[in-house]
DNA sequence: CTTCTTGCAAATGGTTTGCATCGAC
DNA sequence: GTCGATGCAAACCATTTGCAAGAAG
């Protein structure tokens, strides 16, 4: 089971906290470690009622703080509105591009930025805890099926891009 | 009026848009560029309205809305909830340091950050159009006065830390 | 009993919208 | 008149919460 090592970590922080590794925290679990992708907790919520799984929305919620606060989940803000989760591994970190024509995530990681991130806290004594580096555009499928006009690249995905657009002169 | 530029900015958006400059309007503007922080909507309808100024929330939000739109403002998510706003000077990016302890938001710009974005864009064949990169943590002076309490990181600003932190063990 | 969980339904709260009215040309 | 603008109040909607009922020990 490739899930072995956030599955204990998942376990053991219910365990330290008190709480309980309830059959709908498995199944909520197993869900979210099936995949790979990036996931509303909506959707989560729809396709564990598609698999016949028993939970309710605020179980979800409540589930997935717990998987967040355990390190094995993140969630980010990737558009207007809402948040996204995702499934974390364990000791690693990554950063988002997010394709404005089909919601694409493409994950990044440059050790070389890291380390200015670095550099720039440290030369303003500043303390990092945490970061979240998001590069809005078009994913390289994109660019080629559709013709990008810059003036619609805005109304694409619906609140996902709003905003998020450099407006060319007409 | 060091702020030409941004009205020009903002009434060519109007007329090209066969908009308006409404009384309302202008004092938006005015009272967003009478200031150089990070503002809320909200703390905006009430300093506009303590000024004796006739404005609605909706104005405010429709306004801000076209403000964003002419590139003279700018919108981000820095908590867990609603929107931060800010003046854009023309031309220029700045990245954001967001202080878990005092709220505080330190603006930064690293040019070699910028550019190894591209590299990594152009690897992926991804075309950006924006991009957000935000750091929480502490600052200067949050470090100083307060000893900072690793389990307690997340609670010092309720919503906005929220999820930002790496658990110690215990 | 005590403590933790769950599901439902209601609350939250920033943001957006519908609609009737207003104002400039 | 014709558009666009405004303000109010209602609608939105993802997320959170209160509460009563349920399991585990």
């Amino acid at each position: 089971m490739p899930n072995r090592r956030e599955a204990e970590l998942f376990q053991a922080y219910l365990r330290r906290h008190g709480l309980k590794f309830t059959p709908e925290r498995r199944d909520l679990f197993d869900e979210i470690f099936k995949r790979h992708e990036h996931f509303e907790a909506d959707e989560l919520l729809f396709r564990m009622k598609q698999r016949g799984r028993k939970i309710s929305r605020a179980t979800i919620y409540r589930g997935l703080e717990l998987l967040i606060a355990a390190g094995v989940v993140g969630r980010v803000r990737v558009g207007d509105e809402g948040f996204l989760y995702e499934r974390l591994h364990a000791g690693e970190h990554h950063d988002h591009m997010i394709c404005l024509g089909c919601a694409k995530i493409i994950e990044f990681f440059e050790p070389k930025i890291e380390e200015l991130q670095d550099r720039v806290c440290a030369k303003a004594g500043f303390r990092a805890v945490s970061h979240s580096h998001h590069i809005r555009g078009f994913c390289r499928d994109c660019r080629k099926s559709k013709a990008v006009d810059p003036e619609l690249e805005s109304a694409r995905i619906p609140g996902l891009a709003a905003r998020a657009v450099v407006e060319t002169e007409s």
